[in-house]
RNA sequence: GGCCCCUUCGUCCAGUGGUUAGGACGCGGCCCUUUCACGGCUGAAACACGGGUUCGAAUCCCGUAGGGGUCACCA
């Protein structure tokens, strides 16, 4: 029988793709990786995690990263994902070398790269399967296989489609062409060459060598609808697109037979493989893959809601990857973590928790390594996305907000209060006058809970004396004096020596100042604070406090 | 259930026959201090269990247990 029945858009010979997709030419030792990503609506911090993975052991090696969109399943497709995942991809730089770059444009010589338009690479494939008697069309309907499956679990056998539970494997070409003839609907599946205790070693370069059973199913390789399977899919792509290196989830290690098995019957040697251990999640007492359905920070858009800087995302990863990221880090400040090299083979074998905890110290480091103007960029990419409110206010006097972002972040030890941009509306919101005009009620009501009670006269006298020339040491010194005439004492020490004396200390002295001119108690430097705001905010402010 | 993978502080990662089992996050204490952060010091905290091999085991071997994955015309 013309095998041509099943496989209608075959146009090629193997011969003549081997000739339309040679070898790619690089150094040796380069390697050549990619990220697949279904577009099923959603972009998975794991695809982030992965792609890093891949891009840096490519680049490391002087190789090439692509991006391929598997799109074989046009039910779960959901539309727009693909510009999703280009942007998300993007904006963590870790854009592809070759692949989609942006919706419906792509570079690269070894594409198409959506899976969905290599429908002529997949059935010249099969059809060399067909012809050559490694593959055969399957009728069997939906109620039949699960028919197949229940008496296989009656039986307590093995469920699957294999030896003479296949029931198509073996027909003759008239029940075939019968088949074909009443318009039933067909697959094309593997005739698995498995044998019974045959094994299979897979050499994963993160694992080692692992043993299997050869594969003894015939998998579907053509769904009904012409389009490959995933098992299909792989083997073929990452043959014609000349993968070195598949670095793939581990979900994926017990089909690693069947790839295997394909990568034989075509004659191609296999690319090599590192199945990575997903990220996972604490869930009451045990723990499980981190869900989309289940888990905001499973997707990547909710880091960007959240704004966490791009870099912290990555170093957080970087960090599961591989713990002496950290060591490193400490030993290169300042230094891109492009630097960083990752080791396949040194990868953790074991699935690595998340911890929101980690994640907000890493970002803690990462803002505090920033510029003031870096921050300020930054935050306001995310508010003009996420809080337009506050990316007015933001925008409107961008040196008065880059004064406040400055605010202990030019010396030794920079601040490291901010994890991430989500935090800014409300930490700093005071600083601008029609968010501190909303914050009254809270600052009164704050002044008046005041212990000890701020003294008569103060306000008016910090008011009026205050000069933002003076330096730190020059403030400190004259805000000391001023307050001892009010019944401060300069510092706690002295205060606790002989509280009698006093009403409170400085720090209380400041307090007073801190509720006044920004309707809370923790603040950053009380001097440089009141530097920023300047003189007229700072006078305004207590003298309209005197009557509270 | 079959097959496969995994197992060092709560978490992440070091440690590949001889270490007081190390670092980081988190947590506690102390110090610094104008609050909050920062920073410094310090504390509690782990080799899943049982057998071997060995002078000696977190490290090698065999079991057991626990966790996870997979057995689709989804990837």
């Amino acid at each position: 029988m013309d095998s041509a029945v099943f496989t209608p858009q075959a146009a090629f010979t193997l011969g003549e793709l081997e000739a339309k997709f040679p070898p790619r030419n690089l150094p040796d030792g380069a390697r050549v990786t990619r990220f697949g990503p279904s577009p099923t609506g959603f972009m998975h911090i794991g695809g982030l995690y992965t792609s890093l993975v891949s891009r840096r052991v490519a680049h490391q090696s002087g190789g090439v990263f692509y991006l391929r969109i598997e799109d074989t399943d046009k039910k779960r497709e959901v539309e727009g994902t693909v510009d999703l995942i280009v942007s998300s991809l993007a904006s963590y730089g870790l854009s592809p070398d070759e692949g989609e770059i942006a919706d419906g444009q792509e570079i690269g010589a070894y594409g198409p790269y959506r899976q969905s338009a290599r429908m002529p690479i997949y059935q010249s494939c099969v059809r060399w399967l067909l012809e050559q008697g490694h593959a055969y069309p399957c009728f069997a309907s939906a109620e039949e296989l699960q028919a197949l499956r229940d008496e296989q679990a009656k039986r307590k056998v093995q469920p699957g489609y294999y030896g003479s539970w296949a029931i198509w494997r073996d027909k003759t070409e008239a029940e075939v062409e019968a088949a074909l003839a009443a318009g039933l609907p067909f697959t094309v599946r593997l005739r698995s060459t498995g044998g019974r205790d045959e094994r299979v070693t897979l050499p994963d370069t993160i694992r080692g060598d692992l043993e299997f059973p050869a594969n003894q199913t015939d998998v579907v390789l053509l769904k009904a609808d012409g389009m490959p399977t995933y098992h299909l899919a792989h083997v073929v792509d990452d043959h014609f697109m000349r993968t070195t290196d598949v670095v793939r989830g581990n979900e994926w290690l017990a089909s690693y037979p069947m790839h295997a098995q394909m990568f034989a019957l075509f004659g191609w040697t296999p690319p090599r493989f590192a199945h990575i251990s997903p990220i996972e999640k604490q869930d009451s007492g045990s723990r499980r893959k981190l869900s989309k359905r289940h888990d905001p920070e499973a997707s990547v858009g909710w880091y960007m809601e959240a704004g966490y800087p791009k870099g912290a995302v990555t170093e957080y990863l970087l960090n599961l990857i591989d713990g002496r990221f950290e060591d490193w880090r400490v030993a290169n400040p300042g230094v891109s973590h492009e630097e960083f090299a990752i080791e396949l083979d040194q990868m953790s074998r074991s699935g690595a928790l998340f911890d929101l905890a980690k994640l907000d110290s890493v970002s803690r480091d990462v803002v505090g390594a920033m510029s003031a103007k870096e921050i300020y960029d930054a935050a306001l990419v995310w508010a003009s996305a996420h809080h337009p409110d506050f990316a007015v206010r933001f925008a409107q006097d961008a040196e008065y907000s880059q004064a406040i972002l400055d605010i202990e972040r030019h010396g030794e030890r920079p601040r490291k209060d901010i994890v991430r941009w989500e935090q800014l509306p409300t930490d700093i919101g005071y600083f601008f006058d029609d968010r501190y005009a909303e914050l009254l009620g809270e600052a009164q009501e704050a002044f008046k809970a005041l212990q000890p009670p701020a003294p008569a006269g103060l306000l008016t006298k910090v008011a009026a004396d205050y000069d933002p020339a003076l330096d730190r040491d020059q403030w400190l010194e004259w805000l000391r004096d001023l307050g001892l005439g009010f019944g401060y004492a300069p510092n706690a020490k002295t205060f606790k020596a002989a509280p009698d004396q006093y009403i409170g200390h400085f720090g209380d002295l400041a307090g007073v100042l801190r509720v006044v001119l920004a309707a809370r108690r923790n603040t950053p430097d009380l001097h440089e604070m009141m530097q920023v705001l300047g003189k007229v905010r700072v006078a305004a402010r207590l003298s309209a406090a005197v009557d509270w």
